[in-house]
DNA sequence: GAATATCTCAA
DNA sequence: ATTTGAGATATTCT
């Protein structure tokens, strides 16, 4: 085979970045150099000292085992195109560099034609397999600009498989000196492996990839790798469709290889072997030569590339940025990155430096800076670090367009520090922040102030994109300013700074940056700010309202322990109860919380009616397994469900318990900037989800107490905010004169659907009205409403029609929203506060009906938060100005919860009234309903 | 230990 | 197939 003319192959590799860098190919002259971008001396995983390995793929193959690991349904960019092989070959390919730590990598790929010189020799060759799916179409290319990005040589060589240059380069590897890992799912390579030439083939899907050697073989096959092929020559091969001698299984093949030495014995010896079996060897003879000859692996294509064209590959970060991007990936993103992390190739990693930066101590010091800095805006950056009660701050960095400053804060003086509290709390002094509510906090610990705060790109980054996961300074840099910052900024944005290294060490530096980003970043922001007129949003709401928050994360809420054991113990005597009866019920014991082993009681011990199917099977959700019940009646489901709510509560009630700080309150942490519609969000714990509609579930609202020095808890809500709303926007005269009237919203619209009087709608009535009211701010469909009241399709089809004929001014104005949206490309609420919507045009009709669903919701959610942030920047304003010692402590979305001083009950009940009810214009009115009592269960209503 | 799946709590 | 969140537990994979 060897004097067949060998092509020249062709290779693919990344673009040349800078064509002045020459990089030494050991190769010959048809050799295309394979050009890499600049990179470090030192990368990891070079062999300083050690052995050079080379990892090869066999890339079809892989792609193949990564298309049947993973669903393709699951993988598909919004365009259509199935990513599920590209997506598993690149998750499989980081995760082999980072465990097996080549040195020299590449991806070898069969031509995809007909034209190999096996399928010339024997033309049913790899005949007689199925069609390759049609989800399939396109990933190989795709893989391909994958690894060109990524900077791996690929190589192509007409006329022969993937397999032949994987025999070569292991031949060659081999020959350096090298390991060599050769990764296939294609049997013929056991044929390579040696002592250092090794097989990585997978087991099941793409993330089990053993590593086979000469042992492995022969333990299997009963051969050494050498005489793997004879093995399958005889056996035959279905994959490739060359059968084999029939009757002749890997045991007898090996008999035949062990005792005579091999094939070529085997042929010497053929009249002795007697038997069925040996009459059958006799006459399939030929077909063995010609599957051996099929079999047989080239070591010696003139590869057009060489060794050393394949080290040290570095992913190119733009370009892999931008694939990603195409392909919408977003975790390998991540694993990529922090395989190579900052030592990526490319473009100079674009960055911001620490300016350089005074360390100040003393009075003078801090007062000369500030006074060169008058006026000016600063980025501030304050280190923390955990403290007794929150966080703790430790230093502060300043940087400002003529100067930079380290201050670290335990090392002031009480002059220095008062020179400092003035410049902090100096509202003239304009400062740009990262999370500054954080900051604020932990200023306050220490007794200093913090005014003037004119941007928080935490903030900012989210009213000009909301949608975004994360808002770390690390990703804004990297995404509004192109930048790659370090992975000590990069890490959490709260960068451990150890202080042991003197004031001017890496950590100092650090800080100093972070303060940079923040002040290049804030700049960058102002355009964008304007662009999507959010400067007022920003400046008039959200800041003022982080203030807010930060003083009602500082005050906590006071909860009586006593409560919560009673609870607790309360609580636990029902759980252990309906275990017990559970396991009664079916006779054994079970993990009651364990949805998978539920599964295998219920639907195949006890045989019950299937119920919805979910990944696993079929669900046990509370929704089924009340159908359950109603249709049969089992008492495993009583006490399963009794369980269920009992054990949810106690955990919620032990969660709570253990999150109570050393003041004996809980503190949570406001979030301004995770929900996309501009809701606050609620952090450890979680104080917006506490129950309340089931009286079992409503009572854990009783351990949240009023604190010594306080007269009682204040809980005041909007009532029917969001439906309030969608009366306002849609303008229809229907349902703004019903709540001018005061009318009972559900009844009124109820008695004018079911054309009966208002006093007649029964409850039922007035409760599918409720379920479709609400339902319709959230792109409720016939479908959905049909499910959630269970009446049938038609049914909630024509309820829906008499609503619409009703209030048509609902329906245009629905309509009218998601066409606006569509032309905008955003939607809007009362304060003007955007949400972008790209998959409005869609192609993808899932992707363009959320959008669309988004769209009706966005602006309703969105303005109901819009007023309750406007109520508490009021409340707030109000109680300061009266002179008031009441303080608000929690918000829930519609629901503001307030701790009230003695003797000013009446006073916080008449402001609190007046400023929710006047946090916005509506062509309606605001409806505050108002509760007191020693405790938020008591205090609700 | 990280990631995923399932379930449940709130507005 | 009705939106926005947080979070616990079980299970699987690394």
């Amino acid at each position: 085979m060897s004097e067949t003319t060998k092509p020249a192959g062709t290779v693919e590799n990344q673009a040349i970045e800078d064509p002045s860098i020459e990089i030494p190919v050991a190769g010959t002259a048809d050799v295309v150099p394979a050009p890499t971008a600049t990179r470090p001396d030192a990368v990891p995983g070079t062999s300083a000292g050690g052995r050079s390995r080379l990892l090869v793929l066999d890339g079809h193959s892989m792609a193949f085992r990564a298309f049947y690991a993973l669903p393709a349904e699951n993988f598909a960019t919004s365009a259509g195109q199935h990513t599920n092989a590209v997506h598993g070959f690149t998750s499989m390919l980081i995760n082999l560099i980072r465990d097996q730590k080549p040195t020299h990598v590449a991806v070898a790929f069969d031509v995809s034609d007909d034209t190999t010189f096996r399928k010339a020799e024997y033309s049913e060759y790899k005949g007689g397999r199925n069609e390759t799916p049609a989800e399939f179409g396109g990933q190989i290319g795709l893989i391909e600009r994958v690894m060109h990005a990524w900077g791996i040589t690929t190589i192509k060589m007409p006329g022969y498989e993937a397999d032949d240059i994987l025999a070569t380069l292991a031949a060659q590897g081999e020959a350096a000196g090298f390991e060599v890992l050769l990764v296939s799912g294609d049997r013929d390579s056991f044929q390579l492996i040696t002592d250092n030439v090794f097989v990585l083939y997978p087991r099941k899907g793409v993330s089990d990839i053993p590593r086979m050697d000469a042992a492995a073989i022969e333990e299997k096959y009963f051969v050494a790798p050498s005489r793997y092929s004879d093995l399958a020559a005889l056996v035959g091969e279905s994959a490739d469709n060359l059968a084999g001698v029939p009757g002749v299984g890997p045991k007898t093949a090996a008999k035949w290889i062990n005792l005579y030495g091999g094939l070529e014995g085997i042929l010497e010896n053929l009249d002795a072997i007697g038997g069925k079996v040996g009459g059958a060897l006799r006459e399939n003879i030929d077909a063995v030569k010609r599957n051996r000859r099929l079999n047989h692996l080239l070591k010696d294509l003139d590869l057009p590339v060489g060794l050393g064209d394949l080290e040290e590959p570095r992913p190119i970060r733009k370009e892999i940025e931008e694939l990603f991007d195409e392909l919408e990936f977003k975790t390998l993103r991540t694993r990529l990155f922090d395989l190579y992390g900052s030592d990526t190739a490319g473009e100079a990693p674009d960055t911001i430096e620490a300016p350089e930066f005074a360390v100040l101590e003393d009075a003078a010091g801090l007062q000369e800076f500030f006074a060169a800095g008058s006026g000016m805006r600063s980025a501030l950056a304050v280190q923390l670090a955990p403290g007794r009660i929150g966080n703790d701050a430790e230093a502060l960095a300043v940087v400002r367009a003529n100067g930079a400053a380290f201050v670290e804060l335990s090392r002031l003086d009480a002059a220095a520090e008062s020179v400092l509290a003035a410049w902090l709390q100096d509202p003239e002094e304009a400062k740009v922040m990262h999370e500054f509510k954080a900051a604020l906090k932990a200023l306050y610990y220490r007794g200093l102030g913090l005014e003037g705060v004119v941007d928080d790109t935490a903030i900012s980054g989210y009213l000009i994109e909301p949608d975004r996961r994360s808002y770390e300074l690390a990703e804004l840099a990297q995404h509004h300013l192109k930048i790659a910052l370090a992975p000590a900024v990069s890490a959490s944005g709260q960068l451990e700074l150890d202080l042991g290294d003197g004031p001017d060490g890496a950590a100092a530096t650090e800080l100093v940056r972070q303060a940079a980003v923040v002040h290049t970043l804030s700049k960058h922001f102002e355009k964008e700010l304007s662009d999507r007129q959010a400067g007022a949003l920003l400046t008039t709401l959200e800041l003022p309202v982080a203030r807010v928050l930060a003083d009602m994360e500082l005050a906590g809420i006071g909860v009586s322990l006593d409560r919560m054991n009673e609870q607790l113990a309360d609580l636990s005597k029902v759980v252990q109860h309906a275990q017990e009866q559970a396991f009664a019920a079916i006779g054994h014991e079970v993990n009651l919380g364990s949805p998978k082993q539920l599964q295998t009681v219920l639907f195949e011990e006890l045989g019950l009616p299937k119920t919805k199917k979910i990944k696993s099977g079929y669900t046990t959700d509370a929704a089924s397994l009340k159908a359950l019940l109603e249709k049969t009646g089992h008492e495993f489901l009583v006490q399963l469900m009794a369980h269920r709510e009992s054990s949810k509560l106690a955990q919620m009630v032990e969660t709570l318990k253990k999150s109570v700080a050393e003041d004996g309150r809980i503190h949570t942490d406001y979030a301004q900037n995770v929900a996309a519609t501009g809701r606050i969000s609620s952090n450890n714990p979680n104080l917006q989800n506490i129950p309340v509609r089931s009286e079992e579930g409503r009572r854990v609202r009783g351990i949240f107490v009023v604190s010594e020095g306080y007269e009682c808890l204040l809980s005041a809500d909007y009532s029917q905010i969001e439906m309030r709303i969608m009366a306002h926007l849609s303008g229809d005269e229907g349902l703004i004169q019903a709540y001018k009237e005061g009318e009972d919203l559900h009844r009124y619209v109820g008695s004018h659907i079911f054309n009966v009087a208002p006093e007649d709608v029964t409850s039922a009535m007035r409760s599918k009205v409720k379920a479709m009211s609400y339902g319709l701010a959230y792109g409720l469909t016939s479908f959905g409403l049909s499910k959630q009241l269970e009446i049938s399709v038609d049914e909630a089809r024509s309820l829906m029609k008499d609503y619409f004929d009703r209030f048509g001014a609902v329906r245009d104005y629905l309509r009218g929203v998601v066409e606006q949206a569509r032309v905008d490309g955003y939607t809007s609420t009362i304060e003007g506060r955007r949400r972008y919507l790209p998959d409005l045009t869609s192609t993808n009709r899932q992707h363009r009906e959320l959008a669309e669903r988004i769209a009706l919701n966005s602006p309703i959610q969105g303005s109901a938060a819009d007023i309750i942030k406007r109520a508490m920047l009021g409340v707030s304003a109000e109680l300061a100005g009266q002179g008031l010692k009441s303080r608000m402590l929690l918000q829930v979305h519609d629901e503001l919860v307030l701790e009230v001083a003695p003797g000013e009950r009446e006073a916080v009940e008449k402001l609190v009234a007046e400023q929710m009810g006047s946090a916005a214009q509506l062509s309606v009115p605001l409806d505050v309903q108002i509760g007191v009592g020693t405790s938020w269960h008591d205090a609700g209503h």
